[in-house]
DNA sequence: GTAGCTCGGCTTTTT
DNA sequence: GCCGAGCTAC
């Protein structure tokens, strides 16, 4: 036996056809629990044991999670000497780090920061404010939904501005020009930014293009299915040299159709790329014969469902329970309950168990009833405590540091604590830095050239600028050795944000000032991970730093090690398993989501998460539903999840309590040609009455949006005379 | 200029 | 039910 089969035991025969398969373009289809990270980290490992260079491997994931847990297991293959110089990472961190190498080529600004979602949103409103229109007409997240899908088109404000016709794009077109200007001048990109960059800049530029193809000989994409346009672009143009790409997803996994991903990427591969391999992997060694049943009936009712063969060895086991609860409260003592019963009874540790939601916001209530049962548990929010008020300020500061023209940060700080410089003074700069077309730190540098601010505004602003040019000086001139715990603990204590915290002494207060504890200890783990590696000045270590933070994501902070039960949401659960699994919610509205109960686009994506949850189980799997839910302040009966009914009864067990609420809600009747009212389209007229495997369906040509299909049970129609 | 309060809107999911 | 914006009282 050589020691390249020695890298294919253990495989299924298509497992192995995928892990062996060395040039030209290869599509895993890879069906849950099919083992698609073994057959990409096989691969992996066998291009480098046939002599492929590690550096010209390129792996794109799309957490830093899935990227880690891929290098760890290739370096479990074949050691960590041989797997340094692979690149495995996300696209936006490898986009970044291509903008950073070669910004002014790809045309980064110098030294860019990365805005997150809300510094996305004070530039919206600024945007929209800079454009002469009113924020309360143009809403921050639609605006950046725009732009964010202009970007994803990889669309410059000019070329919208060229197509648009209407008064609604013609002021978008205004408004992406001025977010635009506002992240130019503040050097910063957004999330979208580093995609669209680095695509555009593949798509145009034939020397960039054989640059990158030309090193990354060997391309890997993970859940193919949820790339958008700007990653389709630089996944295909990488390999356009030499048509070593290599992609894994499962169409039926794709839930991120609503931040643009095209999933028409994946089902014309083999169109795209003639003489193109196709592997399919549908044997799940994850899940029971129940789990993989129940969740195959339900994707079967996706019209866009291609019927594939998936199937397990793993006979028996229990069957998932379809479980119905009284109320939020009752559903998740339920979840505590069975949790409780499998890890002392059955010996199930905690850290198998997970609890997932459609909605953030069905946390609450669950995590309190697990603290009050004393069982352990995490939310799953990576970025939660880089979105605390106290730890945005201080990174506020630090990126000011870093980068002194990031005005959305240098507003957030520049009067907390408060140090004399408020509204009035701050309108004053503003103007000046408008007119003059610069920055606001340099407003403020010049503010002596400002009429009609007082002389106790100039000395205040005179004393900020000072502060901010002795952090600097900090970065750039010192001799002796400084870590970035020491630069944080300075900030944190020159700035007077500690002293403000301190001289409050309220309980949260408290929380605030461990919070800022915790990230000078980030800091000193930082400086503790360099100093293994490296080195690197400040300066850099710093860069790094704040680069990393923007660009976690919540299922990165999963740690199986802390024997833990982890609830999370059902997006950030996709690539994960556990032995049992809850899902939490499943009512019409939640599961599938109210605005997306509506088109049956929309409804089949909710259907795929739905099904993406229930294959994270290997064992065991409680879908749970409350007849009654409060919800922003108001408790509301609940109709069960229509997908409920979707699951073939022969694979699940349904638990009921007596129903204290009585009959459900009557179902609407409508015939073709009727005039009808939908709560989100409007006016329009039944064409027509469809029956889909899922059951019934209603076409209406609506006045405003043309015609569309819409479920007949939950369609929300109201007939109307025509005549209003 | 600032601190504290009330009112209103709103949330899907995230790199 | 929570957070942010805007208002009022110092």
């Amino acid at each position: 036996m050589t020691a390249a089969s020695e890298l294919l035991r253990g495989l299924t025969p298509p497992q192995q056809a995928a892990a062996a398969h060395r040039d030209g373009p290869l599509l895993v289809l890879a069906g849950p629990g099919s083992g698609k990270t073994t057959v990409v980290t096989r691969r992996i490992a066998l291009l480098l044991e046939q002599g492929v260079p590690p550096w010209s491997v390129l792996a794109l994931t799309f957490t830093n999670k899935a990227a880690g847990e891929m290098r760890d297991r290739v370096q479990a293959l074949i050691g960590p000497t041989g797997a340094r110089g692979l690149t495995i990472s996300t696209f936006h961190a490898f986009a970044a780090r291509q903008l950073r190498a070669m910004g002014d080529r790809l045309g980064a600004p110098d030294d860019f920061t990365i805005f997150d979602a809300a510094d996305q949103k004070a530039a919206a409103k600024q945007a929209v404010i800079d454009a002469g229109m009113e924020v309360s007409n143009w809403p921050p997240a639609s605006v950046l939904a725009s732009i964010g899908r202009a970007k994803q088109a990889l669309q410059s404000p000019r070329e919208i501005e060229a197509a648009a016709g209407d008064f609604y794009s013609r002021s978008m077109a205004r408004i992406y020009t001025a977010y635009q200007r506002i992240l130019e001048r503040s050097h910063a990109v957004d999330f979208d930014d580093l995609l669209r960059l680095l695509a555009v800049a593949l798509r145009d530029d034939q020397g960039l293009r054989s640059h990158l193809g030309g090193r990354y000989r060997y391309l890997m994409v993970d859940e193919y299915q949820d790339t958008n346009h700007a990653q389709f672009i630089i996944a295909t143009t990488i390999a356009q040299a030499h048509g070593n790409i290599f992609v894994v997803g499962d169409p039926d996994q794709s839930i991120y159709a609503w931040r643009g991903a095209d999933i028409s990427n994946i089902l014309d591969f083999e169109s795209q790329y003639a003489g193109a391999v196709s592997v399919s992997l549908g044997r799940n060694f994850r899940s029971t014969s129940h789990i993989v049943e129940a969740s195959a009936g339900l994707i079967a009712c996706n019209e866009s469902h291609r019927a594939r063969d998936l199937h397990t060895e793993l006979e028996g086991g229990d069957q998932p329970v379809l479980l119905t609860a009284l109320d939020e409260h009752d559903e998740a003592r339920e979840i505590v309950d069975r949790f409780r019963h499998l890890h002392d009874e059955q010996g199930v540790p905690w850290n198998e168990m997970a609890v997932l939601y459609r909605l953030n916001a069905l946390s609450r209530v669950a995590e309190e009833v697990f603290r009050n049962a004393g069982i352990p548990h995490v939310v799953a929010r990576g970025t939660a405590f880089y979105q605390r008020k106290e730890i945005k300020d201080a990174l506020a500061y630090l990126r000011v540091i870093r980068n002194e023209s990031d005005d959305i940060s240098l507003r957030r700080i520049v009067n907390v604590p408060a140090r004399g410089i408020g509204g009035t003074s701050m309108e004053r700069l503003e103007r000046f830095a408008a007119r003059q077309d610069v920055t606001l730190i340099e407003a403020m540098r010049r503010c002596n050239e400002i009429d009609g601010l007082a002389a106790r505004s100039t000395k205040a602003i005179g004393r900020f600028t000072a502060l901010i040019d002795g952090w600097k000086s900090i970065l750039t001139g010192s001799l002796i050795e400084v870590g970035l715990a020491d630069l944080v603990a300075r900030v944190l204590d020159e700035s007077g944000l500690e002293a403000m915290l301190r001289a409050r002494s309220g309980e949260e207060d408290a929380d605030r000032l461990a919070n800022l504890q915790e990230l000078v200890s980030a800091a000193a783990d930082r400086d503790g991970m360099v100093d293994d590696g490296e080195g690197g000045s400040v300066a850099v270590r710093l860069a790094e730093w704040l680069e990393s933070i923007s660009l976690v994501a919540d299922a990165d902070t999963i740690d199986p090690e802390q024997g833990a039960v982890t609830l999370m949401t059902l997006h950030a659960a996709k690539g994960l398993e556990y032995d049992a699994v809850a899902i939490i919610g499943c009512e019409q509205g939640i599961l599938p989501h109210a605005r997306a109960s509506d088109d049956m686009a929309q409804l089949e994506e909710e259907r795929r998460l739905c099904y993406v949850g229930m294959t994270r189980a290997r064992r065991h799997l409680f879908l749970c539903r409350a007849l009654s839910r409060t919800q922003r302040g108001i408790q509301e009966r609940q109709a069960e999840s229509r997908f409920f009914g979707e699951i073939p009864v022969e694979s699940v067990r349904r638990v009921e309590p007596d129903d204290p609420w009585g009959a459900p809600p009557p179902v609407i009747t409508v015939h073709p040609g009727q005039p009808v009212r939908h709560p989100r389209f409007g006016l329009g007229r039944v064409l027509r009455l469809g029956r889909r495997p899922q059951g019934a369906t209603i076409t209406v040509d609506f006045v405003e949006f043309g015609p569309r299909t819409l479920p007949a049970a939950h369609a929300a129609l109201e007939p109307t005379d025509g005549g209003t």
